[in-house]
DNA sequence: GCTGGCATTGTAAACGATTACAGCGCTACC
DNA sequence: GGTAGCGCTGTAATCGTTTACAATGCCAGC
């Protein structure tokens, strides 16, 4: 019954050497005696030791962490992402710690206090509503941004969105349509701006009529996407045509229509932004834009890791492609 | 320009005290007198001090953390309980690591390493395939499972999943079905398990047809859905309701035989089990089994600080209810 | 005036690792 | 034989806190 947990002294004593020995024999071992080497290897093996990160760490000055800043952890878009960004930092040895921007009273408190207290080594931002100014002051561990972005004081992983609306909006045109709305994504929300504002290109280009009322409020949710298609269907005289802004606001559009009656991509076509797993098994499948997020999530926590390792505050930024792909949404007319 | 990060003994000197009484004024601001103290914060605030979280951990013999390991991060099905999870753990101050049991190559040896190395205080495992025995032998910091659990030696949250079943199976019968399928989820996995023994039970006890060929291999996934899908169509003699192990594998089955030109519910009736949120914006909306994730993450949050607070290694378990939820996928014969 | 006790603060030893530096024994070379 | 250099190991300082214990000053009570 070992119920102590074994420390480096212990190790030491076990195996007659020194501690330094010890942790040597752990981080170099090329620099210990073979004989040595395997002394301590056993000793370690006897008393069950594993190295106390805190400790490791205090010394070492470093955590062994990189925390990623989540606006709401609960939305599945984020899982796919943490799931990429685990997979660069498992191999490097670093631990990922996550929390939710927007859970608890004073986001803005607990983010700078994570800025300061040493609590990581890294952060990867994934909320663009966070004041920059804590951010770019502290300046302490590196940050980057994933996903949304505010300017250009931090380096971050982007996806082409503008270039993705434009994708969208120009496979609808080249389907024939010309009336063409838009649901939004949330007001003031950086992704929202840049996918509206490709949108508004294809439109204008294409000499389309770029009607107000055609362009439907949003949040991203699936409720949105669903009082959307509320709207739509309260409307005189209805585009044919709708580009979403995310998956989950075509799939709540594409339900209230059905709902109702009426069928998609008949009396209305549709595009979504992300291709988020499921809508391919929507009937019909969903034609969208493709968002790779695990890249996103890789790429994030791979230049993160970089700045790091350099000992950098800053570093290059990334631009993911996207790409359309075709479903069955959309209606040739 | 203060890049130097201030430490306690910077605060010390600029208030003119010790660092005792600074981390005195910092955690039990009472029994240091008035003035000394707002001394010592006017410093702290000169000097934009803040407690380096490792040395003060490891001081104080704990880390501040509690790590989850999730066999798949990119499972949305854990975003939402993982939300659950940190809105108990912020405000307790609580940091959340999380960490894929499966990705990288020695699953097991990882996971003994997060066991000992003291790099957190308490541990949620989602993932019921690790062996159960590391992890009662090592005993260091408490362990709760939730969602699958193999054995009662460690405390647990989970799921009426037995119940859950007998309540889609019966909904069914109620609706006039004798001839129900089930899609299964991964072989051997406990929810799987619990979810096939409660649909026996309603199939024998209302004397249906048990038939081996309207039992389909499944693993949760949409992906498995489908091709449950396709082997339903390759049937001679079809079951006209069917339940599944998950909605994600509803999802994908509907969408195949819809894709072929089947009608759900008319040509076949589902029943999921979990309540994803697209669920209910499908056409038609799934009749599914709500279980309450976010709830499965605050109670595993909950049981698990409980634990590390009173320094046991074991403690309580829990059941969350489950409920039916009536929607459009099943029709009445 | 002395003593006991309280309130407050300081001293210094932990916590468990890492690592610069010094020391030791050998070999090799002149 | 002396010394330079190499390979290996030990000593001890250090990371930044927390906290048991001691020390101090002050007041009340006798």
């Amino acid at each position: 019954m070992e119920k102590k947990i074994a420390t480096i002294q212990d190790v030491a004593a076990e195996a007659g050497v020194s501690t330094a020995t010890v942790s040597r024999t752990l981080s170099k071992p090329s620099v210990v005696a073979k004989a040595t080497r395997e002394a301590v290897l056993a000793a370690v093996e006897r008393t069950g030791y594993r190295v106390n990160t805190t400790a490791s760490n205090l010394r070492r000055q470093r955590t062994g962490s990189v925390i990623a800043l989540i606006p709401n952890l609960a939305n599945p878009f984020f899982s796919q992402i943490l799931a990429g960004v685990n997979s660069v930092l498992q191999p490097a040895g670093y631990g990922l710690l996550v929390t939710d921007t927007q859970a608890g009273p004073f986001p803005e408190d607990r983010m700078s206090s994570y800025l300061q207290s040493a609590i990581a080594d890294g952060i990867i931002l994934f909320d663009g509503t966070l004041s920059p100014a804590p951010l770019a002051m502290a300046g302490r561990p590196p940050v980057i941004m994933a996903c949304e972005w505010m300017d250009d004081s931090l380096p971050s992983v982007r996806t082409e969105n503008a270039r993705g609306a434009e994708l969208a909006v120009a496979h609808l045109v080249e389907m024939g349509h010309r009336r063409i709305g838009h649901v939004l994504g949330p007001r003031g929300n950086v992704l929202s701006e840049d996918r509206l504002s490709g949108f508004c290109k294809v439109v204008q280009e294409n000499g389309l009529e770029a009607r107000e009322d055609w362009i439907f409020d949003g949040d991203f949710s699936m409720d949105a996407g669903a009082a959307a298609g509320e709207v739509w269907m309260g409307l005189e005289d209805r585009p044919t045509a709708l580009f979403c802004a995310s998956d989950e606001m075509a799939i709540g559009f594409m339900g209230a229509v059905q709902h109702k009656g009426f069928s998609v991509p008949q009396d209305v076509s549709l595009v979504g932004f992300d291709n988020i797993e499921v809508v391919g098994h929507l009937t019909p499948a969903l034609t969208t834009i493709r968002q790779r997020r695990t890249q996103v999530g890789e790429r994030a926590a791979r230049l993160l890791l970089d700045m790091i390792e350099a000992g950098t505050l800053t570093g290059p930024s990334e631009v993911i492609e996207v790409s359309l792909i075709r479903r069955d949404s959309v209606a040739r007319i």
